[in-house]
DNA sequence: AATAAAATTTAGATTAGTCTAAAAATTAGT
DNA sequence: ACTAATTTTTAGACTAATCTAAATTTTATT
């Protein structure tokens, strides 16, 4: 069995590398984890002796194949656990993650599987990312930026990129929510701001900068 | 905020506790806790300095109120959560005291909350005991052993004393669940042993040992 | 009341995870 | 290619929770 730490830490490497080839630095993972370099150190030496990570000193580190299969199922149990509490328990979308990050470390398959049963074997949390399934399989969403899209271009929104309380408060009150449908009616050349319509609204303004933090599918 | 640990003191003293007056000793902690006297006693001398427990040297220790609060706090968590587990997940009552165990260490107050609601306010857990309520009070039962009953008596299953897997499984392959009523039919005399005759099943026998750890209305 | 037995506490060590400060290695700038 | 800046690692220390072994206090027995 691995300690609450050594699964936050195996959550923060797999988030780093998310993709890329390149190892994480030991730099990125203190600055992810909240903590100094020297403590980062430690760690990896103690995930290397457990093999759940590759590291070379200096260079970084990679997770192994064990190694992303915890990720893996933590991220899943976060992701499930997320949908429950919005689901089931009235909970927004902006206030499920801290409580997530403590329900995530649980041990308990079964209730995972129920858990999962319950909520009818949902593909996405409530924030439109993905779950992976219960042998660590990810179904890749291929999504793009709204900041992407030009003028009288549709597509519909499929997640967020920033997942603060804050942005997610402000997304909740304006008709931008996974799912809604988004016209573009304008872009201002300036600005890169756009006058869009969201589901069946008025017409609305939103910034470039909150544009890059909306996914969207590519229809 | 208090750690782990230490809420895992804070109950079991709570439930050595348990009504009786006299203060809890070492031994029976250490027991309880499966550790070691020597280090209950830095335990006891953490919990007094945060004015949790009244500890006196070599003598024992008390719960203060503010550390029967949070002992019970953990108490309702645990309670809910099996409920949780029981009702909404299909969990038998016989499989959710471990994970219960991890669950009520989730610091949430909305969590609890919701959960409460969720179930519609349950009053007792899968196995009859009570949940105490948001501010710590306990409903008490005014329960009896199925072992003090005479023939032709007829009561109401209302809980259990031994709360093993063992005995919880064994009693699920009968008709004695929670709220079954119970006629004696006959008691033999040599080894007290029951006949009885539960919900709309056959008449079967008990031993005295599993009617000693079955708890009854007094109708 | 004296002594033996049992319970409890103290002393000192250990482990996991963290830290600061210093040393070593790598990367960047000219 | 050399020095400066940055990054990373090591060394040594700290805290929470635990342990063993020894010392102390309480309780029980005669």
């Amino acid at each position: 069995m691995n300690s609450l730490t050594e699964e936050n830490y195996l959550k923060a490497i797999y988030k780093l590398v998310d993709g890329e080839k390149v190892a994480v630095t030991t730099n990125a993972i203190a600055e992810k984890m909240n903590t100094k370099a020297a403590s980062v150190t430690d760690m990896l030496k103690k995930l290397s002796d457990k093999k759940l990570i590759n590291y070379e000193k200096y260079y970084g580190v990679k997770l192994t194949a064990k190694g992303e299969k915890i990720a893996l199922n933590i991220i899943r149990k976060h992701r499930l656990w997320e949908m429950f509490l919005v689901e089931k328990l009235e909970f927004g979308w902006d206030e499920v993650h801290d409580l997530a990050e403590q329900l995530e470390h649980i041990n308990s398959e079964k209730l995972v599987a129920q858990i999962d049963k319950f909520l009818n074997y949902p593909k996405v949390d409530p924030h439109g990312d993905p779950i992976p399934d219960s042998n660590g399989k990810l179904q890749i969403q291929k999504s793009a930026l709204l900041s992407t899209f030009k003028k009288n271009e549709v597509c519909m929104m499929t997640g967020v990129v920033d997942h603060s309380p804050t942005f997610l408060q402000y997304l909740a009150k304006t008709e931008l929510t996974l799912g809604s449908t988004i016209k573009i009616n304008d872009i201002n050349d300036f600005d890169r701001s756009l006058q869009i319509t969201a589901g069946k609204a008025k017409p609305f303004f939103i910034s470039n900068e909150v544009a890059k933090n909306i996914l969207v599918s590519l229809k």
